[in-house]
DNA sequence: ACTAGCAATATTGTTAACAATAAAGTATTT
DNA sequence: AAATACTTTATTGTTAACAATATTGCTAGT
Protein backbone atom coordinates (compact mmCIF):
# COMPACT_ATOMS: atom_id res chain seq x y z
CA UNK A 1 0.00 0.00 0.00
CA UNK A 2 3.01 2.79 1.11
CA UNK A 3 4.92 1.31 -2.22
CA UNK A 4 3.76 4.08 -4.40
CA UNK A 5 6.43 6.55 -3.73
CA UNK A 6 8.36 5.06 -0.80
CA UNK A 7 11.84 7.26 -0.89
CA UNK A 8 14.55 6.36 1.40
CA UNK A 9 15.39 9.47 3.14
CA UNK A 10 18.45 9.93 5.40
CA UNK A 11 16.64 9.47 8.52
CA UNK A 12 13.19 7.20 9.42
CA UNK A 13 11.40 9.88 10.86
CA UNK A 14 11.94 12.26 7.63
CA UNK A 15 10.71 9.27 5.16
CA UNK A 16 7.18 8.78 7.50
CA UNK A 17 6.86 12.75 7.81
CA UNK A 18 7.14 13.00 3.95
CA UNK A 19 4.28 9.53 3.35
CA UNK A 20 2.15 11.19 5.95
CA UNK A 21 1.73 14.88 4.07
CA UNK A 22 1.09 13.07 1.25
CA UNK A 23 -1.54 10.58 2.59
CA UNK A 24 -3.18 13.68 4.20
CA UNK A 25 -2.90 15.97 0.84
CA UNK A 26 -4.42 13.44 -0.91
CA UNK A 27 -7.33 12.55 1.73
CA UNK A 28 -6.39 8.60 1.68
CA UNK A 29 -5.71 9.85 5.89
CA UNK A 30 -9.22 11.77 6.12
CA UNK A 31 -9.74 14.96 7.45
CA UNK A 32 -10.73 14.99 10.77
CA UNK A 33 -9.69 11.53 11.71
CA UNK A 34 -7.71 10.80 14.75
CA UNK A 35 -4.02 9.97 14.20
CA UNK A 36 -3.87 6.91 16.03
CA UNK A 37 0.17 6.24 17.48
CA UNK A 38 0.23 2.29 17.29
CA UNK A 39 -1.76 1.74 14.34
CA UNK A 40 0.37 3.90 12.03
CA UNK A 41 3.56 3.05 13.77
CA UNK A 42 2.14 -0.85 13.01
CA UNK A 43 0.86 0.29 9.37
CA UNK A 44 4.15 1.89 8.51
CA UNK A 45 6.74 -0.59 10.08
CA UNK A 46 8.16 1.63 12.11
CA UNK A 47 8.27 2.23 16.32
CA UNK A 48 6.14 5.25 17.45
CA UNK A 49 9.39 7.60 18.24
CA UNK A 50 10.08 8.17 14.67
CA UNK A 51 6.54 8.45 14.26
CA UNK A 52 5.57 11.10 17.20
CA UNK A 53 8.80 13.25 15.44
CA UNK A 54 6.89 12.90 11.92
CA UNK A 55 3.90 14.13 13.77
CA UNK A 56 5.05 16.49 15.67
CA UNK A 57 6.31 18.35 12.21
CA UNK A 58 3.19 18.15 10.85
CA UNK A 59 1.67 20.32 13.39
CA UNK A 60 3.93 22.57 12.33
CA UNK A 61 2.97 22.57 8.85
CA UNK A 62 -0.62 22.95 10.41
CA UNK A 63 -1.76 19.70 8.99
CA UNK A 64 -2.57 18.15 12.03
CA UNK A 65 -3.63 19.74 15.23
CA UNK A 66 -2.17 18.29 18.67
CA UNK A 67 -3.60 18.69 22.18
CA UNK A 68 -1.86 16.65 25.50
CA UNK A 69 -2.66 13.46 26.37
CA UNK A 70 -5.32 12.80 23.66
CA UNK A 71 -3.46 12.73 19.96
CA UNK A 72 -3.48 14.42 16.82
CA UNK A 73 -6.25 14.81 14.54
CA UNK A 74 -6.47 15.69 10.76
CA UNK A 75 -7.17 19.27 10.28
CA UNK A 76 -10.87 19.95 8.76
CA UNK A 77 -10.74 21.98 5.56
CA UNK A 78 -13.53 24.79 5.77
CA UNK A 79 -13.81 28.13 3.77
CA UNK A 80 -12.56 30.43 6.83
CA UNK A 81 -9.61 28.81 6.94
CA UNK A 82 -8.87 28.57 3.36
CA UNK A 83 -9.71 32.19 2.81
CA UNK A 84 -7.42 33.55 5.55
CA UNK A 85 -4.71 30.94 4.17
CA UNK A 86 -4.91 32.44 0.41
CA UNK A 87 -5.06 36.37 2.12
CA UNK A 88 -1.70 35.60 3.62
CA UNK A 89 -1.03 33.63 0.34
CA UNK A 90 -1.47 37.36 -1.86
CA UNK A 91 0.55 39.36 0.69
CA UNK A 92 3.25 36.71 0.46
CA UNK A 93 3.28 35.80 -3.44
CA UNK A 94 2.67 39.48 -3.91
CA UNK A 95 5.88 40.26 -2.88
CA UNK A 96 7.24 37.40 -4.30
CA UNK A 97 6.32 38.69 -7.69
CA UNK A 98 7.64 42.68 -6.36
CA UNK A 99 11.05 40.87 -5.60
CA UNK A 100 10.99 38.88 -8.73
CA UNK A 101 10.08 42.05 -11.04
CA UNK A 102 13.27 43.29 -9.86
CA UNK A 103 15.76 40.58 -9.63
CA UNK A 104 14.55 38.03 -12.27
CA UNK A 105 17.25 37.46 -15.05
CA UNK A 106 16.45 37.74 -18.29
CA UNK A 107 17.06 33.74 -19.47
CA UNK A 108 15.37 33.08 -16.66
CA UNK A 109 11.68 35.26 -18.05
CA UNK A 110 12.22 33.74 -21.70
CA UNK A 111 12.56 30.23 -19.94
CA UNK A 112 9.28 31.18 -18.41
CA UNK A 113 8.07 32.74 -21.12
CA UNK A 114 8.43 29.59 -23.13
CA UNK A 115 7.03 27.45 -19.97
CA UNK A 116 3.38 29.71 -20.95
CA UNK A 117 3.73 28.68 -24.22
CA UNK A 118 3.87 25.26 -23.62
CA UNK A 119 0.97 25.84 -20.99
CA UNK A 120 -0.38 27.46 -23.97
CA UNK A 121 -0.43 24.62 -26.12
CA UNK A 122 -1.61 21.94 -23.83
CA UNK A 123 -4.87 23.92 -23.33
CA UNK A 124 -4.84 24.11 -27.17
CA UNK A 125 -4.34 20.45 -27.66
CA UNK A 126 -6.76 19.34 -24.83
CA UNK A 127 -9.60 21.69 -25.55
CA UNK A 128 -12.09 20.05 -22.15
CA UNK A 129 -9.62 19.15 -19.69
CA UNK A 130 -8.96 21.16 -16.55
CA UNK A 131 -5.51 22.17 -16.85
CA UNK A 132 -4.50 21.41 -13.40
CA UNK A 133 -1.67 23.37 -11.46
CA UNK A 134 0.49 20.39 -11.50
CA UNK A 135 2.56 21.93 -8.75
CA UNK A 136 5.94 20.44 -9.91
CA UNK A 137 8.77 22.69 -11.24
CA UNK A 138 5.99 23.42 -13.97
CA UNK A 139 4.42 25.40 -11.70
CA UNK A 140 4.29 28.78 -12.38
CA UNK A 141 3.80 30.36 -9.09
CA UNK A 142 6.88 28.11 -7.75
CA UNK A 143 9.38 29.99 -10.15
CA UNK A 144 8.14 32.80 -9.32
CA UNK A 145 8.51 32.43 -5.72
CA UNK A 146 11.96 30.99 -6.45
CA UNK A 147 12.63 34.20 -8.79
CA UNK A 148 11.89 36.59 -5.80
CA UNK A 149 15.40 35.31 -4.46
CA UNK A 150 14.30 35.74 -0.96
CA UNK A 151 15.54 32.07 0.79
CA UNK A 152 12.90 33.13 4.04
CA UNK A 153 10.05 33.57 1.60
CA UNK A 154 10.93 30.68 -0.38
CA UNK A 155 10.93 28.11 2.49
CA UNK A 156 7.62 29.13 4.03
CA UNK A 157 6.16 29.43 1.13
CA UNK A 158 6.96 25.97 -0.33
CA UNK A 159 7.68 24.28 2.69
CA UNK A 160 5.54 25.00 5.34
CA UNK A 161 2.76 26.97 3.54
CA UNK A 162 2.66 24.63 0.59
CA UNK A 163 0.99 21.25 1.85
CA UNK A 164 -2.12 23.22 3.25
CA UNK A 165 -2.32 24.81 0.01
CA UNK A 166 -1.96 21.57 -1.86
CA UNK A 167 -4.74 20.06 -0.08
CA UNK A 168 -7.26 23.01 -0.81
CA UNK A 169 -6.73 22.67 -4.44
CA UNK A 170 -7.11 19.16 -4.20
CA UNK A 171 -9.57 18.39 -2.32
CA UNK A 172 -11.95 20.48 -4.23
CA UNK A 173 -10.35 19.56 -7.46
CA UNK A 174 -10.34 23.18 -8.89
CA UNK A 175 -13.43 22.70 -10.73
CA UNK A 176 -14.85 25.84 -12.00
CA UNK A 177 -11.16 27.58 -12.57
CA UNK A 178 -11.06 28.69 -16.01
CA UNK A 179 -7.60 27.75 -17.06
CA UNK A 180 -7.71 29.91 -20.43
CA UNK A 181 -8.53 33.12 -17.57
CA UNK A 182 -5.83 31.93 -15.63
CA UNK A 183 -2.93 31.79 -18.33
CA UNK A 184 -4.11 35.22 -19.33
CA UNK A 185 -3.39 36.22 -15.73
CA UNK A 186 0.21 34.68 -15.85
CA UNK A 187 1.10 35.70 -18.96
CA UNK A 188 -0.01 39.54 -17.66
CA UNK A 189 2.04 38.92 -14.55
CA UNK A 190 5.15 37.73 -16.44
CA UNK A 191 5.07 40.93 -18.69
CA UNK A 192 5.43 43.46 -15.64
CA UNK A 193 8.09 41.17 -14.69
CA UNK A 194 10.25 41.32 -17.56
CA UNK A 195 8.93 45.11 -17.62
CA UNK A 196 10.73 45.24 -14.03
CA UNK A 197 7.34 46.96 -12.89
CA UNK A 198 7.40 45.70 -9.44
CA UNK A 199 4.43 47.54 -8.19
CA UNK A 200 2.37 46.42 -11.46
CA UNK A 201 3.76 42.61 -10.90
CA UNK A 202 2.67 42.28 -6.92
CA UNK A 203 -1.11 44.14 -7.37
CA UNK A 204 -1.61 41.30 -10.54
CA UNK A 205 -0.27 38.60 -8.26
CA UNK A 206 -2.64 39.71 -5.57
CA UNK A 207 -5.88 39.98 -7.67
CA UNK A 208 -4.82 36.45 -9.80
CA UNK A 209 -4.69 34.80 -6.19
CA UNK A 210 -7.61 36.60 -4.50
CA UNK A 211 -9.90 35.31 -7.97
CA UNK A 212 -8.71 31.83 -7.27
CA UNK A 213 -9.97 32.07 -3.64
CA UNK A 214 -13.27 33.57 -4.97
CA UNK A 215 -13.74 30.47 -7.06
CA UNK A 216 -12.50 28.66 -4.56
CA UNK A 217 -14.83 29.47 -1.96
CA UNK A 218 -17.47 29.35 -4.17
CA UNK A 219 -16.23 25.13 -5.40
CA UNK A 220 -16.36 24.80 -1.34
CA UNK A 221 -19.88 26.23 -0.44
CA UNK A 222 -21.33 24.19 -3.00
CA UNK A 223 -19.60 20.86 -2.59
CA UNK A 224 -19.58 17.89 -0.03
CA UNK A 225 -16.49 19.69 1.55
CA UNK A 226 -18.21 22.50 3.41
CA UNK A 227 -21.30 20.55 4.81
CA UNK A 228 -19.01 17.44 6.08
CA UNK A 229 -18.71 19.89 9.34
CA UNK B 1 19.15 28.87 36.75
CA UNK B 2 16.08 27.36 34.83
CA UNK B 3 14.26 28.90 37.78
CA UNK B 4 13.42 32.56 35.98
CA UNK B 5 9.83 31.53 34.26
CA UNK B 6 9.46 27.71 34.81
CA UNK B 7 6.03 27.48 33.50
CA UNK B 8 4.66 23.86 34.07
CA UNK B 9 3.07 22.73 31.31
CA UNK B 10 0.66 20.09 30.18
CA UNK B 11 3.72 17.92 28.67
CA UNK B 12 7.52 18.19 29.68
CA UNK B 13 8.15 18.58 25.69
CA UNK B 14 5.98 21.79 25.26
CA UNK B 15 7.95 22.89 28.47
CA UNK B 16 11.34 22.47 26.92
CA UNK B 17 10.33 23.88 24.23
CA UNK B 18 9.55 27.05 25.62
CA UNK B 19 12.38 27.17 28.01
CA UNK B 20 14.90 26.43 25.11
CA UNK B 21 12.92 29.02 22.61
CA UNK B 22 13.61 31.78 25.71
CA UNK B 23 17.50 30.86 26.07
CA UNK B 24 18.01 31.49 22.41
CA UNK B 25 16.54 34.34 21.95
CA UNK B 26 18.11 35.74 25.00
CA UNK B 27 21.36 34.50 24.18
CA UNK B 28 21.71 31.84 26.97
CA UNK B 29 22.50 29.59 24.50
CA UNK B 30 24.71 31.49 21.92
CA UNK B 31 24.51 31.67 18.06
CA UNK B 32 25.54 28.76 16.15
CA UNK B 33 26.09 26.49 19.14
CA UNK B 34 25.51 23.01 18.77
CA UNK B 35 22.62 21.49 21.08
CA UNK B 36 23.82 18.28 22.73
CA UNK B 37 21.08 16.10 23.60
CA UNK B 38 22.64 14.54 26.02
CA UNK B 39 23.64 17.15 27.84
CA UNK B 40 20.59 19.18 27.59
CA UNK B 41 18.56 16.84 28.69
CA UNK B 42 20.86 16.55 31.94
CA UNK B 43 21.05 19.95 32.63
CA UNK B 44 16.93 20.15 32.31
CA UNK B 45 16.55 16.98 34.17
CA UNK B 46 14.26 15.30 31.35
CA UNK B 47 15.19 12.29 29.23
CA UNK B 48 16.05 12.81 25.38
CA UNK B 49 12.50 11.82 24.05
CA UNK B 50 10.60 14.90 25.42
CA UNK B 51 13.79 17.14 24.34
CA UNK B 52 13.76 15.92 20.94
CA UNK B 53 10.38 16.76 20.64
CA UNK B 54 11.21 20.63 21.67
CA UNK B 55 14.28 20.25 18.90
CA UNK B 56 11.67 19.49 16.44
CA UNK B 57 9.54 21.81 17.16
CA UNK B 58 12.16 24.26 17.04
CA UNK B 59 13.43 23.43 13.67
CA UNK B 60 10.22 24.68 12.59
CA UNK B 61 10.22 27.89 14.45
CA UNK B 62 13.28 28.28 12.60
CA UNK B 63 15.74 28.62 15.55
CA UNK B 64 17.84 25.89 14.77
CA UNK B 65 18.92 24.10 11.99
CA UNK B 66 19.09 20.03 12.13
CA UNK B 67 21.40 17.51 9.66
CA UNK B 68 20.77 14.12 10.18
CA UNK B 69 23.11 11.85 12.15
CA UNK B 70 25.25 15.25 13.23
CA UNK B 71 22.73 17.18 15.41
CA UNK B 72 21.29 20.68 15.62
CA UNK B 73 23.25 24.23 16.04
CA UNK B 74 21.16 27.37 16.98
CA UNK B 75 20.89 29.62 14.03
CA UNK B 76 23.08 32.44 13.42
CA UNK B 77 21.93 35.95 12.73
CA UNK B 78 23.43 37.72 9.73
CA UNK B 79 22.28 40.54 7.65
CA UNK B 80 20.74 38.79 4.70
CA UNK B 81 18.48 36.31 6.61
CA UNK B 82 17.37 39.50 8.77
CA UNK B 83 16.86 41.56 5.68
CA UNK B 84 14.56 38.67 4.22
CA UNK B 85 12.36 37.94 7.47
CA UNK B 86 11.61 41.44 7.59
CA UNK B 87 10.64 41.89 4.10
CA UNK B 88 8.12 38.80 4.70
CA UNK B 89 7.29 41.19 7.85
CA UNK B 90 6.23 44.32 5.53
CA UNK B 91 4.26 41.54 3.67
CA UNK B 92 2.23 40.16 6.23
CA UNK B 93 1.69 42.99 8.93
CA UNK B 94 1.23 45.12 5.66
CA UNK B 95 -1.97 42.96 4.80
CA UNK B 96 -2.92 42.65 8.35
CA UNK B 97 -2.68 46.70 8.69
CA UNK B 98 -4.79 46.20 5.56
CA UNK B 99 -7.17 44.14 7.38
CA UNK B 100 -7.38 46.19 10.73
CA UNK B 101 -8.64 48.90 9.08
CA UNK B 102 -11.55 47.05 7.64
CA UNK B 103 -12.71 45.48 10.58
CA UNK B 104 -11.19 47.06 13.80
CA UNK B 105 -13.62 47.89 16.16
CA UNK B 106 -14.10 51.91 17.03
CA UNK B 107 -13.33 50.86 20.81
CA UNK B 108 -9.96 48.63 20.48
CA UNK B 109 -8.86 51.97 18.28
CA UNK B 110 -9.90 54.21 21.46
CA UNK B 111 -7.83 51.29 23.22
CA UNK B 112 -4.42 51.70 21.08
CA UNK B 113 -4.76 55.66 21.23
CA UNK B 114 -4.93 55.50 24.68
CA UNK B 115 -1.69 52.93 24.58
CA UNK B 116 0.08 55.20 22.04
CA UNK B 117 -0.63 58.18 25.05
CA UNK B 118 0.99 55.67 27.43
CA UNK B 119 3.95 55.36 25.22
CA UNK B 120 4.32 58.91 24.49
CA UNK B 121 4.07 59.70 28.32
CA UNK B 122 6.90 57.43 28.81
CA UNK B 123 9.02 59.03 26.24
CA UNK B 124 7.94 62.41 27.75
CA UNK B 125 8.93 61.03 31.23
CA UNK B 126 12.25 59.09 30.69
CA UNK B 127 14.26 61.47 27.98
CA UNK B 128 16.89 59.44 26.56
CA UNK B 129 16.27 55.90 28.16
CA UNK B 130 15.57 54.13 24.30
CA UNK B 131 12.34 53.00 24.63
CA UNK B 132 12.01 49.67 24.35
CA UNK B 133 9.36 47.55 21.90
CA UNK B 134 8.33 45.52 24.90
CA UNK B 135 6.79 42.53 23.35
CA UNK B 136 4.08 42.29 25.71
CA UNK B 137 0.46 43.26 25.22
CA UNK B 138 1.74 46.71 25.30
CA UNK B 139 3.26 45.90 21.78
CA UNK B 140 1.93 47.78 18.58
CA UNK B 141 2.62 45.63 16.57
CA UNK B 142 1.33 42.97 18.09
CA UNK B 143 -2.52 44.59 18.94
CA UNK B 144 -2.18 45.55 15.19
CA UNK B 145 -2.05 41.65 13.68
CA UNK B 146 -4.78 40.57 16.13
CA UNK B 147 -7.43 43.15 14.89
CA UNK B 148 -6.41 41.75 11.62
CA UNK B 149 -8.95 38.97 12.50
CA UNK B 150 -7.25 36.56 10.54
CA UNK B 151 -6.44 33.46 12.17
CA UNK B 152 -3.89 32.25 10.78
CA UNK B 153 -1.69 35.38 9.60
CA UNK B 154 -1.94 35.92 13.39
CA UNK B 155 -0.72 32.68 14.20
CA UNK B 156 2.18 32.66 11.68
CA UNK B 157 3.26 35.98 12.87
CA UNK B 158 2.63 35.66 16.44
CA UNK B 159 4.14 31.93 17.04
CA UNK B 160 5.84 30.95 14.10
CA UNK B 161 7.88 34.13 12.91
CA UNK B 162 8.01 36.12 15.82
CA UNK B 163 10.71 33.84 18.21
CA UNK B 164 13.47 34.94 15.55
CA UNK B 165 12.08 38.71 14.70
CA UNK B 166 12.35 39.01 18.69
CA UNK B 167 15.64 37.84 18.66
CA UNK B 168 17.29 39.85 15.81
CA UNK B 169 15.87 42.91 18.10
CA UNK B 170 17.54 41.98 21.45
CA UNK B 171 20.76 40.89 19.90
CA UNK B 172 21.14 44.68 18.16
CA UNK B 173 19.24 45.99 21.45
CA UNK B 174 17.90 49.05 19.11
CA UNK B 175 20.38 51.50 19.77
CA UNK B 176 19.81 53.57 16.92
CA UNK B 177 16.05 53.25 16.80
CA UNK B 178 14.83 56.89 16.86
CA UNK B 179 11.36 55.71 19.76
CA UNK B 180 9.99 59.17 19.08
CA UNK B 181 9.97 58.57 15.15
CA UNK B 182 8.51 55.32 15.78
CA UNK B 183 5.45 56.11 17.62
CA UNK B 184 5.09 59.09 15.13
CA UNK B 185 4.70 56.41 12.15
CA UNK B 186 2.81 54.40 14.75
CA UNK B 187 0.53 57.47 15.14
CA UNK B 188 -0.24 57.35 11.76
CA UNK B 189 -0.59 53.84 10.99
CA UNK B 190 -3.14 54.20 13.79
CA UNK B 191 -5.13 56.95 12.03
CA UNK B 192 -5.43 55.60 8.98
CA UNK B 193 -6.75 52.58 10.44
CA UNK B 194 -9.19 54.18 12.03
CA UNK B 195 -10.40 55.95 9.15
CA UNK B 196 -10.88 53.05 7.42
CA UNK B 197 -7.89 53.67 4.67
CA UNK B 198 -6.57 50.10 4.22
CA UNK B 199 -4.20 50.96 1.52
CA UNK B 200 -2.89 53.60 3.60
CA UNK B 201 -2.63 51.67 6.25
CA UNK B 202 -0.57 48.75 4.57
CA UNK B 203 1.55 51.54 2.90
CA UNK B 204 2.23 53.42 6.34
CA UNK B 205 2.62 49.79 7.46
CA UNK B 206 5.17 48.45 5.12
CA UNK B 207 7.29 51.82 5.16
CA UNK B 208 7.56 51.41 8.98
CA UNK B 209 8.89 48.42 9.37
CA UNK B 210 10.88 48.55 6.33
CA UNK B 211 12.76 51.73 7.85
CA UNK B 212 12.98 49.68 10.76
CA UNK B 213 15.15 46.93 8.92
CA UNK B 214 17.53 49.76 7.60
CA UNK B 215 17.78 50.49 11.00
CA UNK B 216 18.38 47.04 11.92
CA UNK B 217 20.89 46.74 9.38
CA UNK B 218 22.65 49.31 10.05
CA UNK B 219 23.20 48.37 13.79
CA UNK B 220 24.23 44.92 12.90
CA UNK B 221 26.80 45.77 10.26
CA UNK B 222 28.73 48.15 12.78
CA UNK B 223 28.52 45.12 15.49
CA UNK B 224 30.15 42.53 16.85
CA UNK B 225 26.96 40.15 15.47
CA UNK B 226 27.99 40.46 11.74
CA UNK B 227 31.76 39.92 12.55
CA UNK B 228 31.32 37.31 14.62
CA UNK B 229 30.86 34.63 11.21
C1' DA C 1 56.23 17.03 8.94
C1' DC C 2 52.16 16.01 6.69
C1' DT C 3 48.62 13.12 4.79
C1' DA C 4 45.82 8.90 4.68
C1' DG C 5 43.73 5.22 6.66
C1' DC C 6 42.07 2.94 10.69
C1' DA C 7 40.42 2.37 15.48
C1' DA C 8 38.06 4.26 19.34
C1' DT C 9 34.66 7.24 21.11
C1' DA C 10 30.74 9.88 21.40
C1' DT C 11 26.41 11.35 19.51
C1' DT C 12 22.32 10.70 17.03
C1' DG C 13 18.53 7.50 15.46
C1' DT C 14 15.55 3.87 16.90
C1' DT C 15 13.32 0.60 19.72
C1' DA C 16 10.73 -1.36 23.45
C1' DA C 17 9.19 -1.18 28.05
C1' DC C 18 7.17 1.70 31.82
C1' DA C 19 4.17 5.61 33.83
C1' DA C 20 0.44 8.71 33.64
C1' DT C 21 -3.56 10.50 31.72
C1' DA C 22 -7.98 10.13 29.34
C1' DA C 23 -11.76 7.35 27.44
C1' DA C 24 -14.97 3.57 27.83
C1' DG C 25 -17.59 0.50 30.11
C1' DT C 26 -19.81 -1.32 34.25
C1' DA C 27 -22.01 -1.34 38.36
C1' DT C 28 -24.46 0.94 41.81
C1' DT C 29 -27.62 4.22 43.63
C1' DT C 30 -31.52 7.22 43.48
C1' DA D 1 -34.55 4.10 33.93
C1' DA D 2 -31.21 7.63 34.35
C1' DA D 3 -27.29 9.42 36.28
C1' DT D 4 -23.14 9.17 38.79
C1' DA D 5 -19.15 7.07 40.55
C1' DC D 6 -15.85 3.65 39.94
C1' DT D 7 -13.09 0.22 37.47
C1' DT D 8 -11.03 -1.20 33.50
C1' DT D 9 -8.87 -0.44 29.18
C1' DA D 10 -6.42 1.88 25.78
C1' DT D 11 -3.62 5.69 24.32
C1' DT D 12 -0.31 9.11 25.03
C1' DG D 13 3.94 10.76 27.54
C1' DT D 14 8.38 9.39 29.18
C1' DT D 15 12.34 6.70 30.06
C1' DA D 16 16.32 3.86 29.30
C1' DA D 17 18.74 0.64 26.57
C1' DC D 18 20.32 -0.68 21.83
C1' DA D 19 21.93 0.25 16.86
C1' DA D 20 23.97 3.02 13.47
C1' DT D 21 26.35 6.93 11.91
C1' DA D 22 29.77 10.56 12.32
C1' DT D 23 33.57 12.59 14.57
C1' DT D 24 37.91 12.42 16.86
C1' DG D 25 42.36 10.75 17.78
C1' DC D 26 45.92 7.71 16.75
C1' DT D 27 49.09 5.11 13.88
C1' DA D 28 51.66 4.41 9.93
C1' DG D 29 53.56 5.54 5.70
C1' DT D 30 55.54 8.74 2.37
Amino acid sequence: MNNLISIKSATLSEDIAQQLTNAIVQGQIPQGSKISEPELAKQYGVSRGPLREAIVKLEGLGLVTRTANVGARVIELNTQDMLDTFTMREALEGMAARLAASKMPSDEINNLYALLDKHQAHLDANQDEHYVQQGGNDDFHLRIIHASGNAKLIRLLTEELYAVIRMYRRHTADQRSDPRQALREHKAILDAIANHEGDLAELLMRRHISRASRLLKQAMEHSAIASRT
